[in-house]
DNA sequence: CTACTAATGAAGCGCTCCTTCGTAAGTGTG
DNA sequence: CACACTTACGAAGGAGCGCTTCATTAGTAG
């Protein structure tokens, strides 16, 4: 049983204020009258609580919408702009960063290459340029962000560390908390990749709307993130989804029966091979197909323990592989239907590369929402100053 | 996001009923002194919102504590026996019930034994024997019931049919919560046995307050609960847990390496065969130990998988075979130590047979919390009129 | 019996929300 | 272009809730 406080007046106008600004995030400009009706507020009452709003700069007027019977209501809109959000994908050969609004909305984008190898100064100093180029597409400056969020390869501790990356070498046992802390003057959340894909599809991708998920990143590397109750689930120690490790589910050498097949042109670089197997299977190959047979033999003997285990309403197929979705999803699908006991439905990542920096914008979102617009959860309005304009 | 409701003065009044009926609930009988500190309301107003509750049934003085300095504060403890909650436990060979108050302090417990092949008409009417002693040893009428919890075997469905059901093969397709809803004139919630036991185990149990928890109910039949984020994870259609159906976790066999051993007497009926291996492996015979490794070897890989995916604090280790914990948990231990990238805490049920009837109570518990005693979900205070004493 | 301690109960104040009503600012029609 | 109609705005008055303050009460300690 969590909070035990009760309130004054006080109190009470600030539930007040959240419910507003949560009824105009959700449905955009809303006049006076629609928003009393949205809150259960009477119209004085509604009035007085968003120009407190509008004061601290939360809320703003916009103008009237033409064209209505009667005097033109006033009406105001949340403003999203007010903060900015950065969302951070570090990959083995890419780091890709993205710049929200509060809501989550991408004002700017931007993508640097790196190399698996590059020493660990490079690939901070990478980082560095990716936030900075969207700070400079978007023209805002680094005090304008609340909140930077990362999703990092590898296994990361509950305070940010990196425990373990087999695909960045520099990158085991890093602070990397500390050092996005020490790079940007404000808040900083890290997080695994794979649970941050599987948050974005969860949000506004191919799972939209549903509260239980398995997002499965199949590529060279395979890796998973679970979705649960509509949160990303870490587990006690922050390594949840580590499937992977587990011989029997067969998932670690699976992508090895891609890459062994005849269809692979021989000195073809071993990242490479899978593509000219995944491609040869959609041209109908017999070889490319009976090896795509085996590996999502393997890969279904994973998913399905955790369809059994957790029963979610959407596994979702991300990662490098998931552009042949198409070669996939039906096998995979098949073995599952014998194998489950409530068939899920399956889809392909609809979000593809940005999958990931999309989640670290979700969960940017979700911290916010959780700790500014929540009430009984944390310090509440008004706490991070909205700037003037 | 969920409500975006405000509220006038009635509702603030509201929270704080609720805020005060949480603080005397979580820490009993209070002082208006020390619950106005806990609400962190003021002394004359805490006495006005218990005065309400007061009338309302929620809330009784108590005699002060003598002995202290200074005029004795009159004390006030919330009346959690303002109603009752039932859980029942069904199993194949006895169907359990609990009397609770609403803190899932326990009454009254009675047993009643049946056998798996009984007809349905008999079960049910074990069901209703084992309630009806329940009221009887505790004094109440079926009108004192809120809420009737139970658990079965079997996967149920989330409108609370029983899908299918190995152990009791009449109990396959019935609709339990509807049978029960006709018997009992209070809500009716129905789960899966394991699911509640582990609640129980996480509630009061061997798990207490941990959040994330995987629960083994290991026995002739093998079957897993799991608790996520301190709630019952039921999946989308109500069936995660089943990871038995997977044979690549090597669990629905796994029994037999114990019913198989050299040390069972020939002619032991299959049920009670276990038993002689676990007793002789206690006893350090040779050929029962290599069996139990073998059992245990099985049992493992299953256990590996979850707690690679979910990452639990603890492991709880429950069902007929957990009277034996003493001779599975340390082989369990060693082979998770191998497979697990981080290992959880692995422990014995500490509620036995219980385990299923206090998960029961546990679930209705939460199920009044989360709907009468939580602002901001469901109806709120005040509701099931409580009785006048 | 007196001093001390700590809770009680009543009175007065301020804040937030509600309802009500007259006024204002548009659109549509003759 | 004036009028009726529609819809929103703004001010005024009232009720409910929590807060602070202070005199009073009921115990214990010496």
């Amino acid at each position: 049983m969590a909070n035990v406080r009760g309130g004054d007046l006080s109190r009470l106008r600030q539930l007040n204020a959240l419910a507003a600004i949560r009824a105009l995030r959700e449905a955009g400009p809303l006049t006076l009258t629609a928003l009393a009706e949205r809150t259960g507020l009477s119209r004085p009452s509604t009035k007085e609580v968003v120009d407190e709003l509008a004061g601290l700069g939360w809320v703003e007027e916009v103008p009237p919408s033409p064209g209505t019977m009667g005097r033109p209501a006033r009406r105001y809109r949340f403003r999203a702009d007010c903060g900015h959000l950065v969302g951070v994908d570090i990959g083995g050969h890419n780091i890709r960063a993205a710049l929200s609004d509060l809501d989550g909305e991408i004002l700017a984008e931007t993508r640097q290459p790196v190399r698996p190898d590059d020493p660990l100064e490079e690939r901070l100093a990478a980082i560095e340029r990716a936030v900075s180029g969207c700070l400079a597409l978007s023209g805002r400056a680094v005090s304008d962000l609340w909140l930077v969020a990362a999703g990092t390869t590898g296994v990361v501790s509950p305070e940010g560390r990196v425990q373990f990356s087999a695909a960045i070498p520099a990158w085991s046992g890093l602070d990397l908390a500390g050092e996005l802390a020490r790079m940007f003057p404000c808040e900083v959340l890290v997080e695994n990749d794979s649970r941050l894909a599987a948050l974005a599809e969860a949000r506004r991708g191919a799972a939209l709307g549903a509260r239980d998920v398995v997002f499965l990143h199949v590529g060279r590397r395979m890796g998973t993130g679970l979705i649960i109750d509509g949160k990303v689930h870490r587990g006690f120690g922050a390594a949840a989804g580590e499937i992977v490790m587990l011989p029997e589910a067969r998932w670690y050498d699976a992508p090895d029966h891609l890459n062994a097949c005849a269809v692979v042109p021989p000195g073809t670089p071993e990242e490479d091979a899978a593509g000219f197997t995944l491609a040869a299977a959609r041209d109908g190959d017999p070889a490319a197909l009976a090896a795509v047979g085996r590996y999502v033999d393997d890969l279904a003997v994973g998913t399905a323990a955790m369809v059994l285990l957790l029963d979610p309403q959407v596994v979702v197929l991300g990662g490098g592989f998931s552009r042949s979705a198409d070669v996939l999803l039906g096998p995979l699908r098949e073995r599952l239907e014998r194998a489950c006991l409530r068939m899920p439905e399956v889809r392909a990542s609809a979000l593809g590369d940005e999958c990931v920096v999309m989640g670290a914008i979700d969960y940017a979102v979700d911290h916010l929402d959780r700790h500014l617009f929540t009430p009984d959860a944390g310090p509440s309005l008004p706490l991070p100053q909205p700037a003037g304009r």
